[in-house]
DNA sequence: TTTTTAACTTACCCGTGGGTAAGATATCAT
DNA sequence: ATGATATCTTACCCACGGGTAAGTTAAAAA
């Protein structure tokens, strides 16, 4: 019998990309686990930890609460891995950026544009979105520590950059916490659906956070700027 | 009779400020009221909104929870009432540099500085750190409000600075995300037991996010960084 | 003093949501 | 086929915390 829509079953998982993992019994656990930490990441940043229910989960890939259960110990295990894939994420990038060659602006750069990249994609907005005072002593001191190491690198880079006369003389410690503030700031107001393509967001920050508002040198004349269009209105500040 | 230690009894008493707004019954319902929402935002930094009980707040005003419904209709109007300071605060600064004459680069830069004094303020740092979505619609629709103004009035002094030359050419909307992220972000790590003074961090902002990091010349000799000591370690990215 | 009333306390209700006990079912090995 | 096992469901428990009902007390008014 010929269907009228045949693409219509196949668009319904597309919408729904994770239950399709708990179709099948016996199909790969992993894949399972990973099916919820994306979903779950994906609830906590829309409506946060504390108002993302089990079975908020559990609903969205079409599966009871008690079967979280068998891949997850409890709520808190579901929000720490996701601290966990985010901050190794950030750390992956990092540890290109520091084996590469340049000044340290140059690898401040870097930073600013692959940090910026993480922060739109759901695990990396995990990391700093969240509250960790949702955590446990244990684990909060476990992500404290990633995130202490991400910090070291950044200011490691501005030290390089001082040295190297790549940038100003300035407190490393003040001039991390305002680059990767500016940064971490992204996953507060991005939106994957958004008109804001992540490449673009990381490369204007990345010019920004280094090289300043200030205009260089006096402009000579003020022609329009280019062809940009005037884009979607976006809410505020933070959203 | 001589006490041993008679400012003891006066600290005790400077420890918790606010326990002394009720200690009379007939005070002053306005004192209260500002009481319940100085040590409210106090307990929402420090543990979060949802982790904040009301009786929380109750015990360190030395009340009943019950106490505080004469004052507060519910949990939520608490946040509201939040949030509502903070952004007074806000506004009120940005008004007086609308106001002021000077290049667009000017205008951001005592943005900058007036903002960031204001995120270590317990109502300023509500604003930026506690989540909207625990506002109901209708109470975060008007907190979205104020935000979005303060949006406006940042875009609108780089638009100033664009078109007076005094700021390189860039979209505005994105520079305002750039920078007001930068700000934001102090609520998230500033302590104010800490080392940091404000108006220290304000300063230093306000310089590196208007002028960036890049030297803008390089320098002849790199001598030591004059006598500044190394301070204590603060814990990372974030906190 | 006595009355009045706002300010507060004690005692309680109950919806909510994380977590579990025990049973059902699909899939694999034999 | 048949048992064995991981997987998943139905039905439930109960701690927690926002909010309230009803009674109490302190201070001002009369």
């Amino acid at each position: 019998m010929m269907r009228a829509f045949p693409q219509m079953e196949k668009n319904a998982t597309v919408m729904q990309p994770h239950r399709q993992a708990f179709a099948n019994r016996r199909r790969d656990p992993a894949t399972k686990r990973e099916a919820i930490l994306q979903t779950a990441a994906h609830l906590f940043l829309e409506k946060g930890y504390g108002r993302t229910l089990m079975n908020d989960v559990a609903d969205r890939l079409n599966i009871t609460k008690p079967a979280l259960y068998h891949y997850f110990s409890n709520k808190e295990e579901i929000l720490l891995e996701c601290y966990r894939w985010g901050t190794a994420l950030i750390e992956d990038k990092l540890n290109q950026i520091a084996a590469q060659k340049g000044t340290g602006l140059e690898k401040v750069e870097a930073f600013v544009y692959e940090y910026a990249n993480v922060m739109t994609v759901n695990f990396g907005r995990c990391v700093m979105r969240l509250d960790e005072s949702d955590l446990s002593p244990k684990a909060r001191a476990e992500v404290r520590g990633y995130k202490r190491k991400i910090d070291r690198r950044l200011r490691s880079f501005i030290q390089e950059g001082i040295d190297d006369d790549s940038i100003t003389r300035c407190d490393p410690r003040m001039a991390a916490f305002s680059t990767a503030g500016a940064v971490n700031w992204i996953c507060m107001w991005y939106k994957p659906e958004g008109p804001l393509a992540p490449e673009e967001i990381a490369a204007q920050f990345a010019r920004m956070l280094t090289h300043g508002l200030a205009a260089r040198r006096k402009r000579r004349a003020t022609q329009p700027h280019g062809s940009r269009k005037v884009q979607q209105q976006m809410s505020g500040v933070t959203s």
